[in-house]
DNA sequence: AATTGTGAATTCCTTCACAGCC
DNA sequence: GGCTGTGAAGGAATTCACAATT
């Protein structure tokens, strides 16, 4: 058997994938083809089917995939066959609000345990009933309640630090929300969530549309070559 | 003036690049080069040259370059000499968290303005002392406002239906929070934040390091074997 | 007839390596 | 000497197009 390496473009995909399929399933679909997949969302057949034959080969030629089947084989792959129950780090509103997270609900993920180190709110519970720790008890609690995966909502100014006593806890999945690059061992795999690039990314894609703030209705076509302008011009006068 | 498409990574990584610049110029620093740029994060420094001279010319030969006048210029390019406004649909724990976001503070984003439906929650105010609207008056807000940016944090089903609101009264730019794709203009921009796949792609990491919930420890190198091999007895057994 | 699985072609992105410049 | 800007090489991801299969 090949163990090619699998890109993270393509996990992410069958993620998607999935999501659809469970769809499919509960409106008692039997059978879907790659093009009727791909044309759900924007991609092409060909590339489901390359990433769907990385792991196997669940298709039937003529026919297609069997819905439920490949459902509980991309569950499989994704590991969601097991639960995994969620530390949050960093109980401000982020944290609160990612704890009583809706989109949690009907899947195998749960938020279990809040952490921060602010005595006033350490023994409070969210609205839902998840309770705040003091994060000294980091490593206690992650054995008491099986967490496998912590989520990360405290300042950038002290994530670090914090991440050292997660991975030091024993756990192998982290997920930031700081916008910060951040060193951990071969064996822990960090996902970042970083609003700032979206958002600069938005304002990005705004400027270019000619679209100002409080629509001034800068033209589309001339914009790109002003800011260069503006750059160059900058560049000169240094 | 070549007017080459500039790719969606590109971008992302100016604003990597920008938030570097941002604190070396508050330390002082006056001159870098994309060597040393570059190893701060793992890149390499080649792509930052390539990156940037897309926009123009900004460094100096044997020197490197400016860091405030690098600095201006990647605002600029990412639009960020304009402040922007952001109106944010949904005042759940998600919507009020990130109306009150401490990300935005020394940012030029703020958010101005939430919305919901809920007779209950309008006219209320967050902590920090953003309203919460009737989405009824969304246009009329908007304007009064200059919101340009608006931040979609309702549940899926009706997301579609948010969003087609959000476009008729002229916003250009949306971030979503929902794992759901979504169908606009061609001169409207959509960025999704997809939390359920960045937890699958965390969960699919823990399976393929070994690592089970709870440590029970299941080798690292039959992982992906076995889950091939579970896929392939459920096909032949369909 | 229809649809998968896949080598080949293509496109896109990254990295190398060096000419050009300060 | 040191560093940028860039053509060329290399690598990765996507798409095409068709043989294989039911």
């Amino acid at each position: 058997m090949k163990v090619e390496k699998i890109s993270e473009l393509t996990i992410d995909r069958l993620s998607i994938y999935l999501r659809c399929l469970e769809l499919l399933s509960k409106e008692g679909v039997e059978t879907i083809s790659s093009q009727d997949l791909a044309t759900r969302f924007n991609l092409n057949s060909a590339q489901i089917r390359k990433d769907l034959t990385q792991f196997g080969e669940f298709g039937v030629r003529g026919v297609g995939y069997a819905v439920v089947k490949l459902r509980d084989c991309l569950r499989a792959i994704l590991g969601l066959e097991v639960s995994h129950n969620i530390g949050i780090i960093g109980a401000g509103n982020m944290g609160i609000a990612l704890a009583d997270y809706e989109g949690f609900t009907g899947s195998n993920f749960k938020a279990v345990a809040l952490f921060d180190n602010d005595q006033e709110k350490i023994g409070r519970k969210t609205k839902l009933g998840i309770e705040i720790y003091d994060v000294k008890n980091l490593k206690d609690i992650i054995k008491e309640k099986f967490i496998d995966i912590i989520v990360l909502a405290v300042p950038a100014s002290v994530i670090q630090l914090v991440l050292d006593q997660v991975v030091a806890a024993g756990i192998k999945g982290v997920l930031s929300f700081a916008p910060v690059q951040l060193q951990v061992p071969e064996d822990v795999t960090v996902k970042i969530v970083d609003l700032t690039i979206s958002f600069h990314s938005l304002s990005h894609a705004l400027i270019n549309s000619g679209i100002r703030p409080n629509n001034r209705g800068v033209k589309a076509d001339e914009e790109e070559k002003n800011l260069v302008v503006i750059c160059k011009e900058q560049e000169r006068s240094s």
